[in-house]
RNA sequence: GGGCCGGUAGAUCAGCGGUAGAUCGCCUGCUUUGCAAGCAGGAGGCCUCGGGUUCAAAUCCCGACCGGUCCA
């Protein structure tokens, strides 16, 4: 989301509703934007910097309400008119290019707001709760900034024809949440004009002020981005579009903070646990005087710049007659912050939990990974203990109704196996440092960023262990973290190239019936031996689901189909041969192939199904490709199903499979079927379409699902796991056969067990102990054979004999027996210092002239290549004479190795 | 999904082209003996796997696999 200064005021935003309430557009004094009120002495904006906060120890609300009071008194004021939604989960199932939802109209993004699939309600009105992880940074240090958060809004969708509210109302409603609800005086609101965008769309949007505090930003939503638009916000261009969107965001917590004026936010959002951190800490407490002036000051300036804070918030002090020292105030903010980062974070970890986030190195993961960190670090700054379960309950006890979805188990358990990791980091993380230190007397910049890269060490974490074991100081360079980022800035993204094919509706017959083989079919277009047909049942690539192979029939010959696609709604068929348009085809599908991958498909959501059942609701499929002989599912879980777990899933499945379940598919109306099925349907993948085809194993699974199935587990055969693995943390891989193909594997492993008896003349379960002595047998075979050359190797060098070769004094050694002793021989050579050596190796029919000192001199090797007749190789330590025949090598020995001897 | 780092004895790691090492742990003996320990000796390695370069690879190059970490 962002905001574009030029662009200020349309006249658009010149409502009726003002007038009516007596407020009146003004130019801010401060920052130029237009902005309405109706206090006669206000001149500036309502936004910090323009203004400050000054409802901290001075509310303007009638009475303070907590979080769920206040929830509740926004649900319960938009009731009446507006359809309450239940809260959707903070991780979007539904859409796949964002982790977190970050605002409640995500939950409506991409589906209801291109208008594909109508909204739950119209209007709605719900709290979302939301997480955004960008300023993390930040928090416990401003007073206001939040990991997690609920987004309140009440939203409309206009439709041409069918109109809900828009600008004048939505004002209204927000006007009168204000002013009759919270009791809030009118002239202490202000509304700025801001233009807005986000997710591809943008528009007209209001952001609302009460005594320096943002309480909700009012989107009119009417525009899309277009490169030929003739709107321009934040430099891209957009165009109207067809639907007119409401969209609505009041800050919970930003609310229920107003009412109470609290220094901070978190006192007022999560009074329990910010009391139990305190409270065992010791002597310590929060100055509430000194947090409300620094939250004041914080909102100040942006960016964020904690000195300055602190600086101002010293004249503040002073200026108003306290006396305190700057170093107290420091600390007093040191540890204010780690109890907010604390509670805060805590907080976040209950709601991903809640999700079944699992902590890992990607994805999401990660981002409850930073937050356990975080937190982790903010007690070990504190010096006090506490676990971080305790809070998450505590947290989780203030929203259990929100939260249904939270287990203690998977909570307790997910943290346990992070924080392990954890502890082992930074055990390993002191050995690393001394030993990067150790190196050279010192860490370069180069080095911490490295440090921090590779290993996770922060650069603070990094010069403490200096300090602490080495007694010197490093230095950490102020753009430590533009270093960070410039080392990971290149790697353009090649864009994919989009085979643009005409957008023509082909029927799916495969739907029809999942076991039609043959069809009739016209060629309604053609090019590059790729067409497009009016119908077929050919089933096109997608949901992890291969295609169909099989062949057309055209003037009376078969022409194979080697790859089938949908793009858009067009299923374009790959041929061997031209087929033109127009042409009557008959097509055939291979039969065989296809019920493989039925059988496969159907069994995954078995599978699926069952691995939820016996594992926990923590279980997502994350991946997913079936194939002929095998398939695999990538789910989410902790670790590494063991022997016993994995026989257990077989066997339900084959009770599954025994009982004969039925597997429906239908055509649900999205809300209907998220309704009743929840966000598990698009857990293979999110649906295009209106509506959600669902896929039912009766009692077992549903999901959203585009693919073909058997009408039964029945058919299914039986299933069998065959590998399990871990494909990265947190995420296992099962592979796995079923039907016909599990009978394959079945059969093959008899016979390589058969095959392997036989070879190793044993029965059963001997074959492993004959193995084992074989492999035991082979070790000391090898131990041997390495014993003995070493033993030649020394009696070789024991024998040597010293002669004297164009004066050159050298050491003849006996030939070695074979290659692998030539080679031991040659290396002791080196790491003996022989000085200049002689090997001859009749075998390879050649001379080695080698020195352990030095290099070996041209005399020495042009004497014996000239006597002996071959050619030198290679140079310096270590010379080959090659090419050397019987004869010459038997002259050499005599005439001119014996003769030198000395 | 991308970047970076790593995989050597049971554990922690060194070695980074020339016959695989240290410390702890383990086994045996001795000394001492309340324990801890001390001394001497010993066992224990597909140096992750597969290619390549080289006379020679744990070591250099390429690829896989596994682990770690940072970023989206």
């Amino acid at each position: 989301m962002s905001v574009n200064s030029e662009e200020s005021s349309t006249g658009e935003l010149d409502l009726e509703f003002f007038k009516s309430i007596n407020f009146t557009k003004r130019k801010c004094v401060r920052c130029g934007k237009y902005y309405w009120s109706s206090d006669p002495l206000r001149n500036t904006c309502g936004d910090p910097p323009c203004d400050t906060y000054s409802f901290i120890g001075n509310s303007p609300v009638w009475k303070p309400f907590s979080l769920a009071e206040m929830r509740e008194n926004f649900l319960s004021f938009f009731g009446p008119s507006h359809k309450i939604i239940d809260p959707y989960p903070v991780v979007p199932r539904w859409r796949d290019d964002v982790l977190l939802v970050n605002a409640s109209i995500y939950d409506f993004q991409p589906h209801v707001t291109s208008g594909r699939v109508k909204p739950p309600g119209n209007p709605l009105a719900m709290s979302q709760p939301s997480v955004r992880m960008n300023d993390t940074d930040l928090i416990g240090e401003t007073g206001r900034h939040l990991t997690c958060f609920e987004m309140l809004c009440h939203d409309a969708f206009n439709y041409a024809g069918n109109f809900v509210y828009w600008k004048e109302e939505t004002v209204a409603y927000c006007y009168r949440f204000l002013t009759e609800s919270l009791k809030v005086e009118g002239s202490l609101i202000t509304f700025k004009e801001k233009p807005w965008s986000g997710g591809g769309n943008g528009g007209n949007a209001f952001e609302v002020f009460v005594r320096g505090l943002e309480v909700a930003t009012l989107v009119f939503m009417d525009l899309k981005e277009d490169p030929s638009g003739q709107f321009i916000i934040d430099g891209k261009k957009y165009s109207r579009m067809d639907m007119m969107i409401v969209d609505t965001g009041y800050g919970l917590e930003r609310l229920t903070w107003l009412s109470q004026g609290t220094p901070t936010v978190y006192q007022a959002v999560m009074p329990e646990v910010v009391d139990t951190i305190v409270s065992r800490s010791g002597s310590r407490s929060l100055d509430d005087n000194i947090l409300g002036i620094m939250s004041t000051m914080a909102v100040e300036s942006e960016p964020f710049n904690r000195k300055q804070m602190i600086d101002r918030s010293m004249e503040r002090l002073t200026g108003s007659g306290i006396k305190i020292e700057r170093s107290n105030v420091e600390e007093m903010f040191e540890f204010a912050r780690s109890v907010f980062v604390l509670a805060d974070h805590t907080k976040t970890l209950m709601v991903l939990f809640s999700d079944h986030v699992i902590p890992s190195n990607v994805k999401v993961g990660y981002l409850a990974r930073l937050l356990i960190r975080r937190a982790k670090r903010a007690i070990a700054d504190m010096g006090i203990h506490i676990s971080l379960i305790e809070l998450i309950l505590q947290h989780w006890r203030q929203f259990s109704e929100i939260f249904p979805g939270f287990s203690e188990k998977f909570a307790r358990e997910a943290l346990r196996i992070d924080e392990a990791k954890f502890e082992d980091l930074e055990k390993r993380s002191r050995q690393i440092v001394l030993k990067a230190y150790d190196r050279s007397r010192t860490l370069t910049a180069e080095d911490l960023v490295t440090l921090y890269d590779s290993f996770g060490v922060i650069p603070e974490e990094a010069a403490s262990i200096i300090r602490a074991e080495r007694g010197t100081e490093i230095e950490i360079p102020d753009d430590f973290n533009a270093m960070v980022v410039a080392r990971h800035e290149n790697v353009p993204r090649k864009e994919e190239a989009r085979p643009d094919f005409p957008d023509l509706f082909t029927r799916p017959l495969y739907y029809d019936d999942p076991t039609m083989t043959q069809f009739n079919a016209i060629v309604l277009f053609s090019r590059d031996r790729h067409i497009i047909t009016n119908q077929t049942a050919f089933y096109p690539e997608g949901g992890g689901q291969p295609y169909d192979t099989g062949y057309f029939i055209y003037h009376g010959k078969q022409v194979p189909v080697s790859e089938v696609h949908k793009y858009g709604r067009a299923v374009v068929h790959k041929v061997e041969s031209e087929i033109p348009e127009r042409s009557r085809v008959i097509g055939h599908i291979n039969w065989e192939r296809r019920h493989r991958l039925m059988v496969h498909h159907s069994a995954t959501h078995l599978l699926l199904g069952v691995l939820r059942e016996y594992l926990g609701n923590h279980v997502w499929q994350t991946g997913v490709q079936k194939g002929l002989d095998h398939s695999r599912i990538d789910i989410t879980h902790f670790r590494r199903l063991n022997d016993e777990e994995v026989r257990e899933v077989e066997r339900r499945c084959l009770k599954y499979i025994t009982e004969n379940r039925a597997i429906t598919v239908r055509n649900i109306e999205w809300n209907r079927a998220i309704e009743k099925y929840g966000f598990r349907l698009f857990e293979g993948g999110v649906p295009e379409g209106r509506d959600i085809r669902v896929v039912e194993i009766e009692g077992v699974d549903a999901e959203g699902c585009g693919g073909t199935h058997v009408r039964s587990t029945g058919e299914l055969g039986f299933l069998k796991i065959l590998n399990v693995e871990t494909l990265q943390e947190g995420i296992q891989r099962i592979t796995f056969a079923a039907g016909i193909a599990a009978l394959d594997h079945v059969q093959s492993m008899s016979t390589t067990q058969k095959s392997l008896e036989s070879l190793l003349s044993v029965k059963g379960e001997e074959v492993e102990e004959a193995v084992k002595r074989m492999w035991n047998e082979n070790l000391e075979l090898k131990k041997d054979r390495e014993r003995r050359i070493k033993h030649e190797v020394d009696t070789i060098i024991a024998e040597g004999r010293k002669i004297n070769v164009a004066s050159i004094p050298a050491t003849l050694f006996n030939p070695p027996s074979d290659a692998e002793t030539l080679k031991s021989l040659i290396s002791a050579v080196f790491s003996r210092k022989l000085g200049h050596v002689i090997i001859p190796f009749p075998e390879g029919s050649e001379i080695r002239v080698i020195s352990g000192t030095g290099n070996v001199p041209q005399e020495l090797v042009d004497k014996i290549s000239s006597a002996a007749g071959g050619k030198p190789e290679g140079r310096g330590r270590h010379v080959i004479i090659a090419g050397i025949n019987r004869d010459k090598y038997e002259t050499l020995i005599r005439e001119v190795f014996d003769a030198s001897r000395t």
